[in-house]
DNA sequence: TAGATTGTTAATCGATTAACAATC
DNA sequence: TAGATTGTTAATCGATTAACAATC
């Protein structure tokens, strides 16, 4: 009895969800660990690793143990081995299909980014409702009309959709979308799209990105006036308490 | 004396560091505020900004005080005055001039996009050391040869240098760089570049966003994993106890 | 075995949320 | 004035770091 208590507390703590922070520094250790493979390096501590990443080794540790217990006492990681845990961990161990939904400057870019492919996330179709580029091929990919979404993506096995249409459409595409099989949406229009809660939304909001620069490029400036601004204020203060008792 | 103290317990105290993750959030607001204002509206509250990004009232109310008192009590926030202070928090309040260093698909994407420009982000050079695009306008953004990099950011005041280059050239670009007046750099290619401290860096690693999207595509299969594995192991622990007195 | 390094628990740090007095 | 909502302090929650027993 008391076995099965103890269980069920198991299973309920190893249904705590991973933080978007852990999961946002995957990429990382798969980018540093697949270097380290070509290096033909053996094995690697977290220590090391952590290093080379910049996180601490309790980080490292912490976070691959999310997942599995990949290490080994007095040894530490082999590297091949977590690699592929990683890699499988992302989701990289099966292939993935995509579509591109509009065929502009910004979507041809992505249809001719070679490192999507060499990941295993292949690219099979485009689409647009310009009838100057359905029917041509870009960068060996065919443009279709937008009216053969759902037909391609279902009959394709296509489970990621790139959304690079301008804001206006985006929730159109996304809602055509969302009655197909996609799994996934990686979106780059600049607003939230909503769709059905099993489809999966990753966005790159780029002027977002741009802003962030924008403000680190500011922030000494601004953080000397607002110094100088609160010292005034708490002169103000200060006078007022003054003249109490 | 006291007083005295007290000041520099406030001047230690402003100038501890605005949170990454604040930071990450004002171009939302400034985003929201924008619609709001466009549609008129004249004023909001901690409350409803919060309702419409997804925010609780006490964080937005924590966020904006980190830069200034902008509400008024019993009132809420003046939607024209908040949007205008964010714009200056973020740095767009003056005019940036961009070069684009590497002129292939994705270069040529993001000089063709009108958002940059309509937010004071002006791109006033493109370069390559392709030569057949050096001398063509792209975009209306003419191309120059590498070579002139230093040369154009200087003469033109650029503070902002977008690295879309491969990411073997990725480097040497930012060195370049750094021996310029640039005061940013928004790095498209997926490695950490090095620059002097001076230079802020804003990455945009798309291929880590891309993983992050297979990975919650994959979450709840590999959840399901590591549940069974979790208690296949909890059971051959719970034999092992048994076993002992 | 001794040394190294993991997996994991405890302590610390930081960010978010709640509460409330100040005040418009 | 009464009601509303801020700015700010305190409480809570979650993520990171430190510590250490387990074990290769």
């Amino acid at each position: 009895m008391q076995i099965r208590i103890l269980g069920d507390i198991m299973a309920e703590e190893e249904i705590k969800k991973i933080s978007l922070a852990v999961i946002r520094r995957l990429p990382k250790y798969h980018k540093c660990l697949g270097e380290l493979l070509r290096n033909n390096v053996e094995k690697v501590s977290s220590q090391e690793l952590g290093q080379m990443l910049g996180f601490t080794a309790s980080q490292v540790r912490q976070d691959l143990n999310n997942f599995g217990e990949f290490g080994q006492q007095g040894y530490g990681y082999n590297v091949e081995q977590l690699y592929n845990e990683v890699a499988k961990i992302l989701g990289l161990h099966t292939e993935h299909k995509m579509v591109i939904i509009g065929a502009g400057n910004l979507g041809q870019a992505l249809a001719n980014y070679k490192d999507f492919e060499s990941h295993g996330f292949k690219i099979i179709a485009m689409f647009d409702i310009n009838p100057r580029l359905t029917g041509l091929r870009i960068h060996g990919v065919p443009v279709y009309d937008l009216e053969e979404l759902s037909y391609v993506i279902n009959e394709n096995n296509v489970d990621i959709a790139i959304i690079a249409v301008p804001k206006e459409n985006a929730q159109q595409v996304a809602d055509v979308l969302s009655g197909t099989i996609i799994k996934g949406i990686w979106n780059f229009a600049p607003i939230e799209i909503k769709v059905p809660p099993h489809i999966m939304v990753e966005n790159v909001h780029l002027i977002d990105s741009l802003f962030t620069l924008s403000y680190k490029i500011n922030e000494n400036k601004l953080m000397e006036r607002l110094i100088k601004q609160k010292s005034k204020r708490f002169e103000v203060k200060e006078k007022i308490i003054k003249k109490l008792p």
